[in-house]
DNA sequence: ATTAGCACTCTCGCCGTGAGAGTGCTAAAT
DNA sequence: ATTTAGCACTCTCACGGCGAGAGTGCTAAT
């Protein structure tokens, strides 16, 4: 167990590290606190701290950084959070309101708003609802023998699809053939839509149900991801080498949250989950953390979340996801249901 | 005028510089094409070549590089184009053909497609007719003072809003104002939609209108554009320092081929247009060239482009872009009207 | 328990230097 | 008149050495 004044200086050298990217000396901390304690006694804890694995030093003679369980330590133990500002939350929610457009439009723009406000990759999922409920399916004729399907979901989500017809067809006669599909499957998900598909016998029909089908389907699983960031990410220092920055845009460019969904579907809306380098099963991501939170509720919900180098600004960042998240979550039930 | 043999020589300083990256000496000429005269004979031709402004080099006693012009000479004049290999062309129209999906998805995937096969930046922008034309609108009931209206395109796309209801709506009700509004409204383009929406009265009405208005109009403006390649391009040694990677990485997240289409428009389909350099009146991008194609036809068009150093392998990207773009086109064709 | 003092370690930027690559020019050869 | 051999000259780049500086760990004194 860390004594408090083991604590206090890990606090120090995290606030520290995350400022300057340079490893911290003792002499350093005494010098900005105003320690009345000698830099000698600020060596010997810190020994004592990097024993406990709290921090460590890249080579013999330089300052400490932390380690992942100091920081680890420090977001549980010591931080405090430093709340979002009046003028920060106006500027956003002004701009986040404003969007004409899609839903695509809107989450995109939450990226970019949260990566510019944290200085980091932001990543927003879709959200999803637990399990896709088809609302009213749409047949277009867009030529003689070609249909366009549109299957709207319950939450609004569309999905669009082009079909081939066998059988020429009018654009009445898509419409009864929606009319009827509509009665067949409305309310269906993913996991009962195929069980209502009996008993259909004009093989176009029963193509156009089997592609309502799949669009459920497909917007179960889709999980599509808008990202934003990049520059602000790679200014940081930790890459000021090329191969470390074409390492990060790599991961970054491939990193698309797989599984964050998941594995936070038990976290209450409003926790915000802190992944911390080494604790991050994906190998690659290991110099990373990431800050993530839920939006949206059991009906609909997605993930927002900030990627970053471990020296990352936990302080701010953490209170901005969770405000961004709560926000989004706010905006969808105003415009929603 | 460059004579036959200033010609040749400037044909291999390009072909050896975009291979290997490095400044091309007269001996290293020589000796990789066994030629039969002297490398005192080269560089006296290298001389005038840069007298002409062909060549460049770096300092006085490096070998020389190609100057825009020089390149431009060359993929006018000099190169042979490289074609597309049999078994490169069917596992591309394999991955195409395979997706399932919307229309987002395909244009996603054929960018990542392109990239790999030329291995710099690919983009595409979404086809854009060039007028939408509303074929259909729907309306769906969310909530009892909320409806989901989404308006379909003449070529398949389609735009969904959310609307705020004053007086609670059934979705009977929103069938048979959709059915009106179909009436009033298909086939309208942006020019002349706001015409036909006089002799409403109902405020609600009157809204949804506006609101298919507006949805055809940001269709016409909306030009998104899929990118992907970014870490292929930037494994180019043209980056081997970070500050031109992080130059590169903005420039290229920004990039948006805004007026691309535009300013491509008179081109014959199936014609491909190269940008080198200083050529590009963006500034900031005038180390880059671009290869962009055309693809689709008058009713919708869209742009594909490959971005990358002007040390680029033209006699490759050239032939892939047009390819790429004339099998988009056909896809479109045969899928759409 | 704290601290002053000091030896020790390691990095990093700087400088000089020499090898190597390549050119341009001159003068000879074709 | 063109080509070529030869050579002086230029410039880069990798390498090693070196010294300053920063910071620690340890010891001994407080």
């Amino acid at each position: 167990m860390l004594t408090d004044r083991q604590s206090a200086i890990l606090g120090m050298v995290v606030d520290e590290y995350v400022e300057t990217a340079e490893p911290v000396s003792s002499r350093a901390l005494v010098d900005r606190h105003r320690l009345e304690i000698s830099s000698a006694t600020i060596r010997n804890e810190m020994a004592r701290l990097e024993r406990e694995g709290y921090i460590t030093h890249p080579y013999t003679s330089a300052g400490r950084i932390p380690s992942d369980l100091g920081y680890r330590f420090y977001v549980e133990a010591l931080m405090s959070e430093a709340p979002v500002a009046l003028d920060e939350r106006r500027t956003v929610e002004h701009q986040l309101h404003q969007v004409a457009g899609g839903l695509d439009e809107w989450l995109s723009l939450t990226a970019t708003i949260l990566s510019s406000l944290v200085g980091n990759v932001a990543v927003v999922t879709r959200p999803r609802t637990s399990t896709a409920r088809l609302r009213h399916a749409q047949l277009v004729e867009l030529s003689r023998d070609t249909a366009l399907l549109v299957s709207v979901m319950d939450d609004g989500r569309v999905r669009q699809r082009i079909l081939q017809q066998r059988q020429p067809v009018t654009q009445d006669q898509l419409n009864a053939r929606a009319t009827r599909l509509n009665g067949l499957l409305a309310g269906a998900d993913a996991a009962n839509v195929r069980d209502r598909l009996v008993g259909l016998e004009d093989p176009d029909e029963v193509a156009t149900a089997r592609a309502v089908a799949e669009s459920i389907e497909e917007l179960r699983i889709a999980e599509e991801t808008f990202l934003d960031g990049l520059n602000m990410a790679l200014r940081q220092p930790e890459f000021s080498d090329v191969d470390r920055m074409l390492e990060a845009v790599t991961q970054l460019q491939a990193y698309r949250l797989r599984g964050l969904l998941e594995s936070t579907v038990d976290d209450h809306v409003g926790s915000t989950r802190v992944i911390i380098g080494q604790e991050n099963p994906d190998t690659g991501l290991q110099d990373w953390s990431v800050v993530v939170s839920r939006y949206g509720d059991t009906d609909a919900a997605g993930v927002v979340a900030v990627i970053g180098p471990t020296r990352m600004a936990y302080q701010r960042t953490i209170p901005r996801v969770r405000y961004i998240a709560s926000l989004m979550g706010q905006i969808l039930r105003d415009v929603g249901q």
